[in-house]
DNA sequence: CCAGACTGTTCAAGCGTTTTAGCAAAATTC
DNA sequence: GAATTTTGCTAAAACGCTTGAACAGTCTGG
């Protein structure tokens, strides 16, 4: 309508660009010279000062000079005079290499949006003098404070200029301890909830299939499946754990081994290996869950929620990290110094689990 | 090494905040000051303008004083001066759903920090609310341009406000011809090379499994495999092609109707069928590549290069679509208002298809 | 040795807001 | 009906920076 209205005029010929004539963006003193009442007026009513005495009359005045003209606030000048800006930055270093991040991002704008905050992405795929720059730009801007993320759970360093922000490590942590707020999955609990899901059907002798490559996602998940043995009273079987490349082809290549167990179940340390000792176990001529039960671990939708049978795992709360590093950013959520906050990993429950309906 | 100097005199007690002192940024003034200069100096100095002149002597004692105070240059208020950002906005409804986005958000990141600019990302998720907030947002912080960006290649309309900036479609368009600057994956040529990719290693007799939701894609690749056909002189056989739902469940129920046609080679609409056609023709004790070869569409990485054997496919170019979009806004590339510009789609070979040495 | 050119620097206006102090007029009190 | 309070609004400074005009000095050529 208002745009209609602007371009009036203008005849019926063709389209010559697609967009609205905005040569000069509307400002505040357009919109009080056309309401015929000062620019600090009409500031007063665009925010909505609580103890701002504004006439009923006037005020809709201005509304109206606003919805004429199309007003929008430069957001910029906002930004000087009050000082921080309503930017939060997301470092990522893997926005392009996996479905993860996208989670993280879309957790950590829900909740930054919630209260009034907009997000300033960089995506740094792990290159560090594009990640200075992008730590840089958002310092230029004054955000808030910055979320500095991986795409994995892994300790990291803390990059000198981001100590110029206020900052939260997400999905990472900083091994020196008390030097930075951070937010990771409980990797220790996750392992528990696999192995429960396999406990809880009856099976006693399970299969670990760990990774190979040093992480605290080895040691947590790996922790998780020995607390969750000695929570039913099974005595922990070092033979039992064996480790693999974790992907489609170490899992794969770990069948051989895992078959030598003879187990009844098998939690995977991830769900690509997961997805790979699928084509393992079915070469094998085993079928899954009768012959053997599988859980994973990670909740790769693309993976686990198709696989036949749909994988039975655990979710890394990406989206949970993101809200809560947002939270811990602005002071919402308690963010101690000394240790990582931990976000639960629920655990998913599908066919590669028999389901045995209680007698 | 300057937050050292800062800090000295602090003491060694406990670290209690994990963060510099940063309660007043440095501003130009102060530069100036301890430089001995005025701001208009500083500025100078900090551009690196072609025709200021300035002492050597003075630009060292400037430098000097930028690196002792650890200024940052406030961005906005750069910015009210110039009046348009350094923002390019990418609104996307499924960052969060496909690991797709993720591509697009690189390759506008790169392209856009390479001319200078920030990406400001909203994922909407679909939700139109969301969207207008998003959208309001970035005219506020007076974005250079706005790349609305879906996360499969479709028609949708363009959102009122989106015309109140300079912006491109990317990977969508607008139904209405003439309205709106589009980049969009070229779907038949990448329709086209999955057949080939089969042609050339000598089938004649080739199904395609088409989805069955109308999308450009669906009839894209269809048009594809029917120009490949007629380049190789083989006369286009409808029965050949059969539909079933874009995902591996539809794969998998169409390996039943695929086994009737008696083909050599199938090329499924997307890898995620032909992830789910692997486990069908499995079932049937057939062998891939050698009782049938199989090439898919989407170069979904997770998928295609882990399925056993490996999957030919052909790429979803979304880098570039990012990439190309950003070109597009700021005018780096050709922009076309009646037809969106089509991005390759390029083949990616992998075992699915024997490759049969010549002899 | 002076006009003109050049060099190095500063002045000051302006970008679009917010916000505090203050002012005039209207309403209320006694 | 004067004093006081309340109401409705505005002036002007400030936020941190850029930039064209202007200004002193110093060179240069004639």
């Amino acid at each position: 309508m208002i745009s209609q209205e602007k371009n009036s005029g203008n005849g019926a010929g063709p389209v010559i660009h697609a967009r609205a004539d905005r040569a000069h963006p509307v400002t505040l003193r357009e919109v009080a010279e056309l309401a015929g009442v000062s620019t600090a007026t009409v500031s007063l009513v665009i925010n909505k000062k609580k103890n701002a005495r504004i006439a009923d009359e006037t005020r809709q005045r201005v509304t109206e000079a606003i919805a004429k003209l199309g007003y929008r606030p430069n957001a910029m000048a906002k930004t000087l005079v009050s000082g921080t800006s309503k930017f939060i930055g997301l470092v990522a270093d893997g926005v392009a290499t996996t479905p993860f991040a996208g989670q993280i991002i879309h957790g950590a704008q829900d909740e930054a949006w919630k209260h009034g905050y907009a997000l300033l992405i960089a995506n740094t795929e792990g290159n560090k003098d594009l990640e200075k720059d992008a730590i840089a730009m958002m310092l230029e801007y004054k955000v808030r404070g910055i979320l500095y993320s991986t795409w994995f759970h892994r300790p990291t360093d803390v990059p000198e200029t981001l100590r110029e922000a206020d900052f939260v490590l997400v999905n990472c942590f900083s091994p020196e301890a008390g030097a930075a707020r951070a937010v990771v999955p409980d990797e220790a609990q996750g392992g528990q909830s696999a192995t429960e899901i396999l406990l809880r059907e009856g099976h006693r002798r399970i299969a670990f299939i760990n990774t190979t490559t040093p992480a605290p996602a080895k040691d947590g998940r790996l922790q998780g499946y020995k607390s969750a043995l000695e929570g039913a009273g099974i005595p922990f079987d070092p033979n039992l754990v064996i480790e693999a490349y974790p992907d489609q082809e170490g899992g794969y290549g770990a069948t051989d081994d895992l078959l030598k167990l003879k187990v009844s179940a098998v939690y995977c340390y991830n769900d690509r290996m997961a997805m790979g000792l699928y084509d393992g176990l079915r070469e094998n001529g085993l079928s899954i869950p009768d012959d053997i039960a599988v859980v994973g671990f990670d909740n790769q939708e693309v993976i686990a929620a198709h696989l036949r049978p749909p994988l039975s795992t655990v979710s890394l709360p990406h989206y949970e990290l993101g809200a809560a590093g947002v939270r811990m950013l602005l002071g919402l959520d308690a963010a101690p110094l000394d240790s990582a906050v931990k976000i639960a990993c629920p655990a998913v429950e599908r066919a590669s689990v028999a389901v045995h309906s209680p007698a």
